[in-house]
DNA sequence: CGATAGTCAGTGGCTGAGCCACCTGACAAC
DNA sequence: GTTGTCAGGTGGCTCAGCCACTGACTATCG
């Protein structure tokens, strides 16, 4: 038993270092200003100020989304922000997801499902009337979900049902799987996420 | 035809910062004198001297070498020499995700969590207890999650976690987040499904 | 004798100021 | 129009130094 943590010791409790905690809030940072491909940070001495932190701590932070290809640096030029990959690595994967039990897979969608449902219930409240308020008829599997996609958006979630629902599709039409889609608009509509995460439970036959 | 690199034109030319060629140079070394897991580095004070660089520049070195994987480096030890990843259940695609951003793998990770915890919460009771039953001591976050994931088996599921832990970390230890965590155990110990899920959403802080 | 608390040297983290190399764009000269 | 020059802004790297963390050693206490 080399490093069991061993039920009897604390965990070691890891700092994370301050250019760490930088680079993950300057990545929120391009995120929050929508910034994307080829647009230019603000040059390291006013970020650094700005932020609070010496220069060579900055640059460190700066160095770290380099090398994870988040931002290119140019000497003389300034830190620009990369396109993420354009070729998506999902779809190699997913190559490898019929050889698994069906029910594995199963299960993972339904968790990806849930999250989506989640991020769909904080989305915009005119959005989501616009998108699932009830009309009088019938919830199909296949058109709700195509609504609460659009509502949380594109994303690794989103990515990872497109690759998922190839192996696990939805189910046929019933009613109780009508009831299941009733209640999920519903609490994505009322902005419930915990409610709409858990409706999603099972809703595969898992 | 914007950037045609056309065999009529000189390529671009972009030299390797000093820091880049230290790092691999480093590296090298560590081949060389036949270092292996575990084994230290010199301190950084006596490798830039030897090397004939500044104590930051090596420093920069040795934090592109960690994020790559090769090293480990703790604040008060010293830099130490990584294990090479045991098994390569690593997707290719993981290494796209590092190019992401950060909030988009948070909430992906947070929506696998909680699928892992509902699926532990259907696991046998005794074996719940077994793993989860409180001894009046804080719980860490990583090793409740170790205990979750022997609970919940391998998977699907295991294996996005796996890929997700390495771009989106747990949090610090937090009154907060052990709140959380006791929540969670209690949550799965009841074998209540649904509440562990629930439990899961914005533990990473998304 | 064993366990505990205190001490200390060695290590990486981070700072601030400063100089240099590099790139760009504007402008003058041709 | 083309070319050469130059100034301003940008990142690369250095230096010297202080601080925080770690681990081992050493008293001290029961």
């Amino acid at each position: 038993m080399p490093d069991e943590p061993s039920a009897r010791r604390l965990a070691p409790l890891r700092r994370e270092r301050l250019y760490e905690s930088l680079a993950a809030h300057i990545s929120d940072f391009i995120e929050a200003q929508g910034l994307v491909g080829g647009d230019r940070l603000p040059p390291e001495r006013q970020l650094a100020a700005e932020l609070g932190v010496s220069r060579a701590t900055l640059s460190r932070a700066l160095a770290a989304l380099e090398t994870r290809g988040r931002i290119e640096v140019r000497h003389g030029v300034g830190a620009l922000v990369r396109e993420p990959e354009p070729a998506g690595g999902v779809p190699a994967w997913e190559a490898g997801l019929a050889a698994r039990p069906r029910a594995e897979v199963l299960v993972a969608r339904e968790a990806v499902l849930a999250g989506l449902a989640r991020t769909a219930a904080g989305a915009d409240s005119s959005m989501r009337v616009a998108m699932l308020a009830p009309d009088g008829r019938q919830r199909s599997f296949d058109h709700t979900w195509r609504c609460v996609r659009r509502l949380a958006g594109d994303g690794l979630l989103a990515e990872l049902d497109d690759a998922l629902a190839g192996h696990a599709p939805g189910p046929a039409d019933s009613a109780e799987v009508h009831e299941r889609l009733d209640a999920l608009a519903d609490a994505v509509l009322r902005g419930d996420a915990a409610a709409a995460a858990t409706t999603c439970q099972g809703m595969l036959g898992g």
